[in-house]
RNA sequence: UGCCCGAUGGUGUAACGGUAGCACAACAGACUCUGGAUCUGUUUGUCAUGGUUCAAAUCCAUGUCGGGCAGCCA
């Protein structure tokens, strides 16, 4: 889908979009704020991609806006490498749709203390690009201040408390999902001497691990989040943000409720694993006693792909031990890998729009990306031809010497893409699958005594095919039919197979990888080590003939070469007049299904 | 075996008490200078059992199956 047809498809409807809609009815809100707050411990992926969609989505249908938050409170895990990798693929994924939704703020920008119905209250809005400002995203470590001050108010009314209990202890109190825990032997400390410890917590008197705070809820609750959860752990460790100026960090939990409300956000849209924490997040909200309106978390189903893993840690392991390139190897899902595979951001999109939203986690055939990959391309890419495995073939009665140009459409879906001009001579080169000595039947391709279209070219026999003395095939001797130019037949005869060919005597030679699904199986995760059923033919090289145009693919290019598939010259090894081409999905190759068969 | 959530063709989804539809896949055919594209048609579905109702995929109950939850990860 072109962007503009992006703009001008019906908006997608969901379950989260009708509570929207109905929140919006009802007068709950007067602008939507949805926030898309990824951990920058790794590159994103094609499931992130789900919900960026979703979250800018909303954001574009309701002249909302979505913000770009760090969600970093784990200094042991996060670097910056990822933050500015993320920023990288959010920007490509919404250019052309969403970007004048993304929610961004002045660089160091931080909070604001105001008053609000006499009580005080932090806040922090996206600005505007303006010239001479530079943006940033929002960062939850921004917020380790007001956090540090929310925790104080919930110690000071007997919500919180400092818990001096190890780690293992703090498990073993916990309980089990189906037996309730105990209450820690601190959970009945002062206010005052909890103020006081957390406090010397952040001062850094305590060493990694020695003393917590925690929520003071219920030991018993069947929902284990519920029972007296860890708000902040001492960690002494460098924060790729805020450097050393905290050795105390906020969990998961207390901060990302928190930067919901500073932010000001109204629907805070997070997967599945996240609904057990629900009440958590409204009860440490509600413990606050906010001025303002209260944002809400809504949960959707995470994105499982056919073929493929989508665990940050896999792909980080699939990194870290070099099965693969990088995060941006073409055959990983992250976005890195799916955009220098080739995928337009479109197609992404239309991936995200056509998948929908729902609670159920299902696991979706990688096909349906596939499909909307070709759908796009073969609106708008240009046609050429190449010969990746190919086969020579002369025409013994085409005059010696002597060559032409040859009339090619550049894309027949499209009128307004013109033509261009391809050399044909004497020697050419086909595909060595469009000849079979002994074809079965409905084979319209190459066989001894048989005819083919070259396409665009003429009407070509198959005269004679000459062996080495181990009988393997070297070369076709053909004759063509001179009537037949560009491909024509005057005479009205029907010809059933067309084949691609470029010319010997003009084709250049480019390297064309060939990429595969990274695993053999539909679920790599379901028996035993994902490892295990790595495809070791996921990349296959190749130095491909190919017309003379193809040379001039700028970097970034997408084309197809025809009856084969849609192709991207990659920016990064590509060189001026010496592409380096992806395949990024074969063409659907109905042939192939009825000759397995 | 505690709590939460879910279940519609092979896959993903729609139907918001009133005709089970769409996309992908599959299959068949038409057309075609890409065995591409396009077009037409076909096959395949409401997890089960009860209940409420004139009417249930939809509401209720029970069961079955699946997912999630016991980090000082997010």
């Amino acid at each position: 889908m072109s962007d503009a047809d992006t703009h001008t498809q019906p908006a997608p409807r969901d379950f989260i979009r009708d509570i929207v809609l109905e929140d919006l009815r009802a007068g709950r809100h007067s602008r939507i704020v949805t926030r898309f707050p990824p951990e920058p411990n790794g590159y994103l992926h094609i499931g992130h991609a789900k919900s960026i969609c979703l979250n800018f989505g909303i954001a574009v249908e309701h002249a909302g806006i979505c913000h770009l938050r760090m969600d970093d409170t784990n200094p042991t895990k996060e670097e910056v490498e990822y933050v500015e990798s993320i920023q990288h693929d959010v920007n490509w994924l919404t250019a052309g749709w969403a970007e004048d939704r993304l929610g961004l703020k002045s660089k160091g920008a931080l909070p604001v203390s105001q008053s609000v119905q006499g009580r005080p209250d932090f806040h922090i809005e996206a600005i505007a690009a303006a010239p001479g400002r530079t943006l940033e995203p929002f960062y939850a470590s921004d917020y380790f201040p007001q956090f540090y001050d929310y925790a104080i108010g919930l110690i000071r009314r007997g919500s919180a408390y400092v818990c001096d209990l190890s780690p293992a202890d703090t498990d073993a109190y916990r309980g089990a999902p189906d037996r309730p825990g105990r209450n820690s032997p601190f959970r009945d400390r002062s206010p005052e001497e909890s103020l006081d410890l957390f406090q010397r917590m952040k001062a850094g008197e305590f060493p990694d691990g020695a003393r917590t705070l925690r929520a003071r809820i219920d030991m018993a609750s069947p929902n284990v989040w519920l029972r007296d959860p860890v708000l902040y752990r001492i960690r002494h460790a460098e924060h790729h943000h805020t450097g050393n100026a905290w050795c105390i960090y906020p969990m998961y939990d207390f901060a990302h409720c928190v930067s919901d409300y500073i932010e000001g956000i109204t629907h805070s849209i997070c997967t599945l694993e996240f609904e057990v924490h629900r009440p958590l997040y409204d009860w440490i909200l509600n413990k606050l006693e906010l001025p303002r309106p209260l944002p809400h978390q809504y949960e959707f189903a995470r994105l499982n792909l056919t073929y493929t893993v989508m665990s940050k840690r896999k792909l980080l392991q699939l990194v870290k031990e070099r099965r693969v390139s990088g995060w941006d190897d073409p055959r990983m899902p992250t976005l890195a890998g799916l955009r220098r595979r080739g995928y337009p951001a479109s197609a992404l999109r239309q991936f995200c729009r056509g998948i929908g939203v729902t609670k159920y986690s299902g696991t979706t055939d990688v096909g349906l990306l596939e499909n909307c990959v070709r759908q796009e391309l073969n609106r708008t890419a240009p046609r050429r031809s190449a010969v990746l495995n190919p086969l020579e073939v002369i025409l013994d009665t085409y005059p010696e010497g002597e060559g032409e140009m040859l009339d090619a459409l550049n894309n027949p879906e499209d009128s307004a893409a013109g033509t261009r001009h391809v050399p044909f001579s004497r020697r050419l080169y086909i595909e060595r699958e469009d000849f079979l000595e002994n074809p079965p039947k409905k084979f319209f391709r190459l066989a001894p005594g048989q005819e083919v279209r070259l396409r665009y070219g003429y009407i070509i026999r198959c005269d004679r095919v000459e062996k080495d003395a181990e009988g393997n095939l070297l070369r076709l001797h053909c004759s063509h039919d001179p009537a037949t130019r560009g491909g024509n037949t005057p005479d009205g005869r029907k010809i059933k197979g067309t084949i691609h060919w470029v010319s010997a005597d003009h084709c250049v030679c480019a390297p064309v990888r060939l990429y595969d699904r990274l695993f053999t199986r539909e679920n790599p995760e379901e028996a035993g080590d994902f490892l295990d059923c790595l495809n070791s033919d996921s990349l296959q090289t190749v130095s491909a003939h190919m017309e003379p145009a193809l040379a001039d693919t700028p970097p970034g290019g997408r084309v197809q070469f025809e009856r084969l598939g849609y192709f991207f010259a990659d920016p990064v090894d590509s060189r001026p007049g010496a592409p380096v081409f992806h395949r990024i999905v074969g063409l659907r190759d109905s042939w192939a299904k009825t000759a397995a068969s």
